[in-house]
DNA sequence: TGGGTTTCAATGGGAATTTATGGGATTGGA
DNA sequence: TCCAATCCCATAAATTCCCATTGAAACCCA
């Protein structure tokens, strides 16, 4: 199992359908870790966006809850283990690299026509890019290349 | 993996693609660390330029973050890899050690036709040289240098 | 040492492939 | 039987691959 990052980010567009391409680079990385083609979504609030993982830091998330609490810590392993296992969504992504967003996950992210990626080594997420921008993540270098993305589409920010 | 470093500094061309040779001495050094045909880019500000280098030292940051913070220190960890891992440009090199440099990132440090590259042992720089020239990094040996790559190719500067 | 030869790096152009995306057909479950 | 989800195919643009050329540097051997 090789020991490949998440890097690099984009935007792409979602369809009529709610589909959705993961970017190819992101895929290749997926596929180097595990041959499982498939991404866990998690939705997160404040703001609210998607985080995004797979099948390999799945894994990583599972033996680290197991490594970091007691036996006696019961109660906070299983508070971690609902968070991390109950409300997640798993998605396979069909031979064109798409998935399909989940209508409630997709609207509670804001997300609408279009889905910015942002790598985080381990993981990914995905932004409604005016979130995005509207949030106290955007330091200089994400509002320079997201508007810089929606530029290259044609968008009017 | 072996512990070579970036060393000396070149000047190549953009051709009508955006293509550009990664000069050879560094593709050795990339080669001899990490078998990984690839360099990624990062846009720095003020003054602007490109920051690059090849998945050795991109581990070694990671590797870096992963010891600076603690598990409760979630947060911040995702600071420091928003920083390092999504605003940059993976960019493998073709069989003749070329990259494509992406539109954005080479207008916004301001590259044209000629890119200067100047070596900072962990990692390399990609400057336009006229920028270069004019900003604080122009020491007498960068200025020597540098005018002397441009007349060399019959520039003037 | 010097002249010829070979190798390699940098660059240009065109062909082939991949990516992102849209639309229709098919399946299967309620 | 109808709706929704999935699969399959089409396409245009972008990207990557491949081959050719040039000029410079390294090599070699008398």
């Amino acid at each position: 199992m090789k020991r490949d990052l998440f890097k690099g980010f984009a935007i792409n567009a979602v369809d009529a359908k709610g589909r959705l391409s993961i970017p190819a680079g992101y895929r290749s990385t997926i596929e180097a870790r595990s041959a499982v083609k498939e991404v866990t979504l998690s939705l997160r609030f404040e703001p609210n966006h998607i985080r995004a993982y797979d099948a390999y830091y799945n894994d990583f998330i599972y033996q680290q809850i197991e490594r970091r609490f007691t036996p006696e810590q019961e109660v906070e392993r299983a508070v971690a283990l609902q968070r991390e296992f109950s409300f997640v969504e798993p998605l396979p992504y069909d031979a064109n690299g798409r998935i399909v967003l989940p209508a409630a996950t997709r609207e509670a992210a804001g997300i609408d026509r279009l889905a910015c990626f942002l790598a985080f080594a381990d993981y990914f997420e995905i932004w409604d890019p005016k979130a995005l921008l509207a949030s106290d993540r955007a330091d200089p270098a994400t509002i320079f290349h997201v508007r810089n993305l929606l530029k290259e589409r044609g968008e009017t920010i």
